[in-house]
DNA sequence: TTACATTTGACATTAATTGTCAAGTGTAAT
DNA sequence: ATTACACTTGACAATTAATGTCAAATGTAA
């Protein structure tokens, strides 16, 4: 498969392989490194700001990191639930219905 | 289809076929009659709480209610990401990889 | 051991959710 | 047309969750 990466792992690696430092990133965002560095873990989640800065900071491809994030939040919200699974199948038919009554994409 | 229709409206319908008044569910779930309308219009989300308990009440089927309720909490995530939808199939294919490397269900 | 990058956890701040309340609207008797 | 009652609306209060800071701890390489 690809999507096996998560965001964290993503913005580590990019960063490290950078060369630049927690410090050097975190000043950047105008946050404190502890939160970059549990980011990176993914012992926290970034907002979407910051998702959006660090795509532009570590030359990342702005629309897989957010959609990387935004796949990570749904999966979040149905994480500890049993019936997840059938929910997000749910949801997506729900999705095509709506994008099918308004036309696009 | 069949999940056309939102957790609010099956709440409505249910309540109106059971000859319920807002008062009266409101009182059970313990909160405002203000809120359950709002919930029954779609213009607040119910807790999981009140969701199993509107379950009880009304006689509706927990799982299928809880399905409908997790998928809106999906999309709400997503309403306003040009890429929501492509970020739901990608969690979708993380949730498959997480359940085969899991096991179960 | 000094220097520096990163991690950890306790706590503060801020933002989102969930709730109350009181006044407003709609409708159907009386 | 006034009373009665279900429901709705919006301003605001309370609670909970997300986001952040800070200082001390850990790891690693001079």
């Amino acid at each position: 498969m690809k999507n096996n990466k998560s965001t964290g792992e993503i913005l580590r690696e990019k960063r490290e392989e950078k060369g630049l430092l927690l410090r050097h990133v975190s000043a950047e965002l105008d946050i404190d490194t502890a939160i970059l560095s549990k980011i990176e873990r993914s012992e926290r989640k970034a907002t979407k700001e910051q998702i959006l800065k660090l795509a532009e900071i570590l030359n990342l491809d702005k629309d897989n990191l957010i959609i990387q994030y935004l796949s990570e939040k749904i999966l979040y919200e149905i994480k500890d639930e049993k019936l997840g699974s059938k929910a997000l199948k749910v949801a997506e038919q729900k999705m095509k219905y709506i994008s099918k009554n308004k036309s696009g994409n």
